[in-house]
Order: structure tokens, then C-alpha cells, then sequence
DNA sequence: TTCTAGCCTG
DNA sequence: CAGGCTAGAA
């Protein structure tokens, strides 16, 4: 057989179908339906999905009483050229047969000596194909058609079907009635035991349609016995039944979700098109690829669904551990109760949280806005939930306590910081397990207290021991939990995105709260502020407003930000004053002889003043900017300049000119800015 | 009038 | 570092 000479054939055939057989007119309709349709398949989604809702058509088209084939159509053609294609991928000597199969079977058909016999042959399979779709359209509460109820509307079944649908969708939203904590489990194991009874039961129903689905593709199969053997991965009959039913049974219930709705399509469709005329298929090669797709397509569409079900079903759990441990954390600490009276303020918080239904849901931007209205008006930097951290040097002070506790007991900031935080602790639970310490909280960085307003009366060495142990934070290695204390604040949040990143579900709010607008500047601002003063020393309001992203700017905060900077040249300037004036005090004539480098006492001193910690390189440019200064002072004062009132005035504007760029790293929100500068 | 830089002071 | 004040620019 060639094509050329089967493209003739199944024209006749369907010529002869027309006045004889309407049952086989449905057949090639079909399949030239089924044809269309695989191609669809490949744009419209799931494929397992697309062959159900074929067997479907073909329930439908019996209880009609119209069509006796389609189901056997349907399994004949899709699967024998799912199974034709892979035997002719994989055997290149059969190639130019194995597309012929469908086509040679019609055209057999066609023949008006072999109408009887197939005839009878296809209604023995009908009637076994009825079997297997009543078993799988019907539930125990659905009426079963074809036993009185043909006089049923399509309504009607379509009802019947969503029932189904409904019943098959029910363990799933079992799983979400029950994490969304409505009825919270007592206990884990109870918890483990009821998701694995929906996941048995998943597997049940998901078991009992792939058997159906094999019947139906048995059908076919024993109808092209003679030629078909083997079928593609993943459809392997002969001995591959428990492959198969390993890749279904995970096979997720919701790929019946909209069997229904295109069912009835496909139905239309196929009335539409037994009218049409029937033009068989004379494009076998093409015929040929899509079936290689089909198989293709099948192979992904099986793994996705094994991929969602175990996706979902660790979701749930993970939820789930949330609630608990956040409960068994508190009763830890409440004993224990080396972490201060702070962190179980914290740990409440986080309880509330996770035991609110819809605490998993993103909150808006006004929820956040409405909790900040409550900062009092002159209120300029953030309050927050901030705890006092021991230093290193210093662990007898390990349970000192916060110097304005009464921060911590503000309701609202509660709620703010539960909210927000919410991250920390799931990714707490799965990185340390439930039984650790929210004091550990990884995200609670040290270097994240800072942006607290206690931060401002903190010891600069305070801050600088903290600051060396961020950058172990970052690489998220190993954190030793006598660091314990949890200093929080929500400027501090973004990072959470950075150590978080694998938790896709908590992405979204993230990166809301990465744009959060900071209301006023904190101590972490005026931090990365120092540090920009090594690059820009008259930075521009846009300039400002670009490096502060989470700033709410206002007239008051732009003020308060200019000053900082001139606040800062007013030292820079005194400092390069002060120097220069040394330096002729010391003897200095020639001004190539001064110079500033990182062992330089002016250096120094400018270097304490804005880089306390010491974390920050401090860009070489910022070491030639300097020298320049203190060359501009050095010549001015040398020339007696300063007698004039505004001789300093002509310093500033050479200096002016001296900005560079800001890294681009500094356009960070504040606390980011922290975690990068402190790697 | 508003905004900003700079100076002085606490 | 911030507040108060002044001068100058826009």
C-alpha cells in the first residue's frame, strides 16, 4: 500500500458511506473530528483531557441513539495512530505502511462485501464499549443512561456529568477547606492522615479512569491487532499497563473539570460536520507527524500532572506544619524563655497569623497604609518590632532588653509585622524544623536592626559586630542561634525575597513589599546615605529620590535628606580645614606634598565618621576627591584666602564638580542595601 | 514665595 | 544630627 493509492480508496468509501452506512459516515466524521482535534490538542491544553472528553461524545452519541461507532472511532483513531506513529518512529522499514493503518482500515470497510461483517464486528464492540462508558460517565448518585432515561435532555446529562465532575473535583477542595484552617487539626498526624486518605482516594479515582481509558484503548487496540504492537511511551499495553498506571494514577482529578462544556462542542461539531462531505484524508504524512506530537505532547502532559498533584499535595502540608509549629514554638519558648520577653511577642504574632484564614492571602496596599497612619504624624522614622541583640563580645547581655520595650506592644504594629512576616517563619519551619527557636529566624539578620529606631542609640561597635556576622547570613550558611535575638523591622523585608526565593506562592507579596514606601527615613537610611557620600557630595533631589526607593518623599523627608548631606560636607569640609591647617602647622610648603591615602589620619577620620563599621570599601575615587580637598584648603589658606568671610565658597564649587555616579547597587531599598554592602 | 546651602548652636 | 537662622537663587 502507498499513499497514493489509499487516498483514492477512502474517497469512495466515503461516497459509499453516505448512502449506506450512516454509522460509518460517523466513523470517518470522527475521525476526521478526532484528527482536528489532536491537532487542537496541542494549543488548547491537556491532552488527557481532549481524549476523555472523545469517550464522552461517544457516551452521548449512544444514548442519542444516533452514532454507534464514535467510541470505538475514537479509540480506533487516536490511539492506533498514537501507537502507529511510535512503531513507525521506531522501526524505519515500517514507516511507509504504519500511516496507512486508519486509512487501510476504511477503505476496507469500504468495500460493500465487508459492510456486514464490520458491522457486526463493530456492534459486539459497541455493545462492550457501552460497558465502559456507562462504568465511567456514571457515579453512584448519577442516573444511568441508556436504562430508561434516553428521554433524558442533553441538559440533563450534561447535568449528570457535572455531577460527576463534581464528585471527581471533591478531595481537592476537601485539601483546601482543610488548610485554609476553618477546621484546624489538632495534631500532625492527624493532619498527615487525612491528606493521605485524599491522595489514596485520588489515586482510587484517578485508577479507575485510567482503566477505563485502557478498555476504550483496548478497543481499538484489538481492532488493529494485526499491525499494532507496541504504542508510545507511556502507552505501552503489552506488559506496560503498570507503567501507565503509575504515570495516571498521579494523573490530577481536575483534568475532568471541563469534560462537559467541550463534550457538547465537540458534539455540535460533529452533527456540523456529518453534513459536510467527507473528504478523507489524503495527507498521511502529516497525519503522521501529528500523531509523533501526540505522543510527544502525551509523554509532557502526563509529567505535568504528576508534577502538579505532588506540588499540591506538599503545599498543603507545608501549610499545615505552619499552624502547628508556630504553636509549638511559642510553648518552647515560653519555657525556655531565653529569648525575651520580644520574641514571644513575635512568635504570637506569627501565630495569629498563621491561624487566620486568609492570612495566606496577599493584603492590599491600603491594609498596609491603614496600619501606618496609626505612627504618630511626627514620626519621621519607622517604629518597629526591634529586640535588642547582645554583641558578640558581650554575652552576658544576652537577655537585655529593649530600651523602649513599649514599641512592642503597639496591637497594630502586631498585625503589620505578623502580616509581613509570615515568610520568615514558613521558611524558618522548613530550613531549621519545627522545634527551633523563632529566635534563629534566619531572615531576622542582624544588620536588619538597625533600621529600628533604637538602633540610633547603639554603640557603632555594636553595629559593626553585627554587620560581619550579616555576611555568613547571606551565604546562608550555618548561623550559631546565641546571635538569638530577633531585631525586625519591615524596611527589612525585601531581603526576605532573596532567601526566600524558592517559595513561589510568597514571590507576590514580596515583591509588594519590596516596593513598600518607607513613611520616614531610618537609621539603615542615613547609613547608606554615609555611604553615598563617598560617591556624590552634592547629590541632586532626583539623585536622592532614585537611591531611596522606599522613601515616601515629601517636603519634609527631601529636607531631612538634604540636610544629611550637608551635615556631612559641614564635617568634610571642617575635617579638610582642619588637616590643611595642620599640615602648615607642620611645615608642609609644597602642596604635591600632601596626600591622602587609606593610611592617612584624614582618612581616617572621614572613614569613622561615615563608614563606621568599616564594612564598606571606600572607592579610591572618594581617596582622590579628598586629596584634592585638602589641596584646595591647603593652597587657600597658604594664600591667606581666608580672611575673606566666604573663602570657602570658591573650595566648594571645585568640589562640586567632583561627583561621580552612585552605584547602582545603592538604588536598593535600605535594608537590601545592608545585605549586599555587608556580604 | 519657596527652596536650598551654609553657618551657628545645642 | 537637627533646629534655627540668613542669604541667594528660582
Amino acid at each position: 500500500m502507498n499513499l497514493s493509492i489509499s487516498d483514492p480508496n477512502m474517497h469512495s468509501s466515503s461516497a459509499n458511506y453516505l448512502e449506506e452506512d450512516k454509522g460509518e459516515i460517523l466513523h470517518s466524521s470522527f475521525r476526521k473530528n478526532l484528527y482536528d482535534g489532536s491537532l487542537n490538542m496541542y494549543s488548547n491544553g491537556s491532552i488527557i483531557s481532549q481524549l476523555l472528553r472523545k469517550t464522552i461524545q461517544s457516551k452521548r452519541a449512544l444514548e442519542e441513539g444516533v452514532f454507534f461507532l464514535p467510541a470505538t472511532a475514537v479509540s480506533s483513531c487516536t490511539m492506533g495512530d498514537s501507537a502507529q506513529e511510535d512503531r513507525s518512529s521506531s522501526s524505519s522499514k515500517d514507516s511507509t505502511l504504519e500511516p496507512l493503518s486508519p486509512g487501510s482500515h476504511t477503505s476496507t470497510t469500504a468495500s460493500p462485501e465487508g459492510d456486514r461483517p464490520l458491522n457486526e464486528h463493530h456492534q459486539a464492540k459497541r455493545a462492550r464499549v457501552e460497558n465502559i462508558i456507562r462504568g465511567m460517565a456514571g457515579s453512584p448518585n448519577a442516573k444511568t443512561p441508556g436504562e430508561g432515561d434516553r428521554s433524558e435532555t442533553g441538559g440533563d446529562i450534561r447535568e449528570t456529568y457535572r455531577e460527576n465532575k463534581r464528585k471527581q473535583r471533591l478531595p481537592q477542595h476537601q485539601n483546601h477547606s482543610l488548610s485554609g484552617g476553618a477546621s484546624r487539626p489538632n495534631s500532625k498526624d492527624e493532619e498527615c492522615h487525612k491528606l493521605k486518605e485524599q491522595l489514596q482516594a485520588m489515586q482510587r479515582h484517578l485508577r479507575q479512569l485510567q482503566e477505563k481509558f485502557f478498555q476504550v484503548y483496548n478497543v481499538s487496540e484489538l481492532e488493529h491487532e494485526d499491525r499494532v504492537e507496541t504504542y508510545p511511551a507511556g502507552f505501552v499495553l503489552h506488559g506496560g499497563e503498570d507503567r501507565n498506571a503509575d504515570l495516571l494514577e498521579n494523573l490530577d482529578c481536575e483534568l475532568l473539570a471541563d469534560l462537559d462544556s467541550d463534550a457538547e462542542k465537540k458534539f455540535d461539531a460533529i452533527k456540523v460536520r456529518q453534513k459536510e462531505t467527507l473528504q478523507t484524508e489524503n495527507s498521511l504524512p502529516t497525519l503522521h507527524k501529528e500523531s509523533k506530537n501526540l505522543s510527544e505532547a502525551l509523554k509532557s502532559e502526563l509529567s505535568r500532572a504528576v508534577n502538579k498533584s505532588v506540588d499540591s499535595v506538599l503545599k498543603k502540608f507545608t501549610s499545615t506544619l505552619l499552624s502547628q509549629t508556630s504553636q509549638i514554638n511559642f510553648e518552647q519558648t515560653s519555657v525556655q524563655d531565653n529569648t525575651g520577653p520580644e520574641n514571644k511577642t513575635i512568635i504570637v504574632a506569627a501565630q495569629e497569623y498563621s491561624h487566620t484564614d486568609d492570612s495566606m492571602k496577599p493584603r492590599s496596599a491600603d491594609y498596609y497604609e491603614s496600619v501606618e497612619v496609626q505612627i504618630p504624624e511626627d514620626q519621621t522614622e519607622a517604629l518597629s518590632l526591634v529586640v535588642r541583640k547582645p554583641t558578640l563580645s558581650h554575652p552576658t547581655s544576652v537577655n537585655q532588653v529593649l530600651k523602649r520595650p513599649f514599641h512592642l506592644h503597639q496591637p497594630l504594629q502586631f498585625n503589620y509585622n505578623t502580616a509581613l512576616h509570615e515568610n520568615q517563619i514558613l521558611e524558618h519551619l522548613l530550613k531549621y524544623g519545627p522545634h527551633s527557636s523563632f529566635g534563629t529566624l534566619p531572615c531576622m539578620t542582624p544588620a536588619m536592626d538597625r533600621s529600628s529606631p533604637d538602633s540610633v542609640d547603639m554603640p557603632w561597635d555594636v553595629i559593626k559586630v553585627r554587620s560581619k556576622v550579616g555576611p555568613s547570613h547571606m551565604t546562608h550558611q550555618s548561623r550559631s542561634p546565641n546571635l538569638g535575638q530577633i531585631p525586625v523591622d519591615s524596611l527589612c523585608l525585601p531581603h526576605v525575597k532573596m532567601e526566600c526565593g524558592d517559595l513561589h506562592n510568597m514571590a507576590d507579596r514580596n515583591s509588594y513589599i519590596i516596593r513598600h514606601i518607607q513613611e520616614g527615613l531610618t537609621p539603615n537610611h542615613l547609613k547608606k546615605a554615609k555611604l553615598m557620600f563617598f560617591y556624590t557630595r552634592y547629590p541632586s533631589s532626583n539623585v536622592l529620590k532614585t537611591f531611596f526607593p522606599d522613601v515616601k518623599f515629601n517636603r519634609c523627608i527631601t529636607s531631612q535628606l538634604i540636610k544629611w548631606f550637608s551635615n556631612f560636607r559641614e564635617f568634610y569640609y571642617i575635617q579638610m580645614e582642619k588637616f590643611a591647617r595642620q599640615a602648615i602647622l607642620d611645615g608642609v610648603t609644597n602642596v604635591k606634598d600632601l596626600s591622602v591615602t587609606r593610611d592617612s589620619e584624614l582618612f581616617r577620620a572621614l572613614n569613622m565618621h561615615y563608614n563606621k563599621a568599616n564594612d564598606f570599601q571606600v572607592p579610591d575615587r572618594f581617596l582622590e576627591v579628598a586629596e584634592i580637598t585638602l589641596q584646595e584648603f591647603f593652597n587657600a589658606i597658604s594664600l591667606s584666602k581666608d580672611s575673606d568671610p566666604s573663602w570657602k565658597k570658591a573650595i566648594y564649587k571645585v568640589i562640586c564638580k567632583l561627583d561621580s555616579e552612585v552605584p547602582e547597587e545603592f538604588k536598593s531599598s535600605a535594608c537590601l542595601f545592608q545585605k549586599i554592602f555587608h556580604r
